[in-house]
DNA sequence: TACTTTGGTTCGTGCCACGAACTTTACTGG
DNA sequence: CCAGTAAAGTTCGTGGCACGAACCAAAGTA
């Protein structure tokens, strides 16, 4: 009650503004956010599409599709895995990772204006605060 | 530069887990985010389609399908315009109404939750911060 | 060898959102 | 008063996204 009308609901406003910009973002790179997060996220580091279906949140058809998609902009790709034949891991394709990597410097550089109405201090603040959000999601 | 790898990107991985969080909040209201966003907009005061377009960052032709779907739930309506007979009014439902109240209340209640790893004091100063987002969105 | 579990895909459904084309009404200028 | 133009919404077709249910194949187990 003493968060008055709404700290959570303002948080969804601001989460509004960030998917916004970011969507404008990545289709400056001709891709969707998904599509942006699924690359973002196998860049580095080849992942398996359980564990992918994990770190995304979402079910397993759901992932299957979107990985069609982007393998079929060539962006990843689906190698069989030697231990189990059934399984498959998703690798990011050099073309992917360049257009991985190019969004997310362009992310980092273009983002942020939505707090460029802060002064520095505040703005490096907020980013310390922010910073500390844990890497796992709780479902 | 010196933001390193990423406060922009810090800043997406917030807003997803916030959408997500926000979108099971709205299935427990079984709700769309889209359809929520939409309900509490209108809530409190109605909104002609162009003005709705333009809040909530949609072409005409999703926002109309939007509003079809939403009415079909009985939550929102459309009202003609005495004014101009080609314009029409969403206004909310009573229905609407108390979903979009109870969702609202619930969102407070349950998205901090994000930040339950933050002391007290540092959760006021990013409430402080994030509050000061500008109402008007940067297209 | 049978039974169960697990990794992924396919299928059908529904939501979401876009551009293009269209209808109706309002607003001009002559 | 009658064009012609502009504006408010809708419809249509397309495509991405994501879900549950059903399914197949390989792996593990009894």
């Amino acid at each position: 009650m003493t968060d008055g009308p709404g700290f959570g609901n303002t948080l969804v406003y601001l989460s509004l503004l960030i998917q916004r910009r970011y969507a404008q973002i990545c289709a400056d790179h001709d891709l969707t956010t998904a599509q942006a997060q699924l690359l973002c996220t196998v860049k580095d580091q080849p992942r398996g599409m359980g564990e992918l279906s994990q770190l995304l949140g979402l079910a397993k058809p759901g992932l299957s599709g979107l990985v069609d998609r982007t393998e079929r902009r060539g962006l990843v790709q689906r190698v069989a895995s030697d231990r189990d034949r059934r399984a498959c891991t998703v690798i990011s394709t050099p073309l992917g990772k360049e257009v991985g990597n190019a969004l997310y410097a362009d992310v980092a550089a273009r983002l942020p204006d939505i707090f460029g109405h802060l002064p520095a201090a505040d703005r490096r603040v907020l980013e310390e605060l922010v910073a500390g959000v844990p890497t796992d999601c709780g479902d």
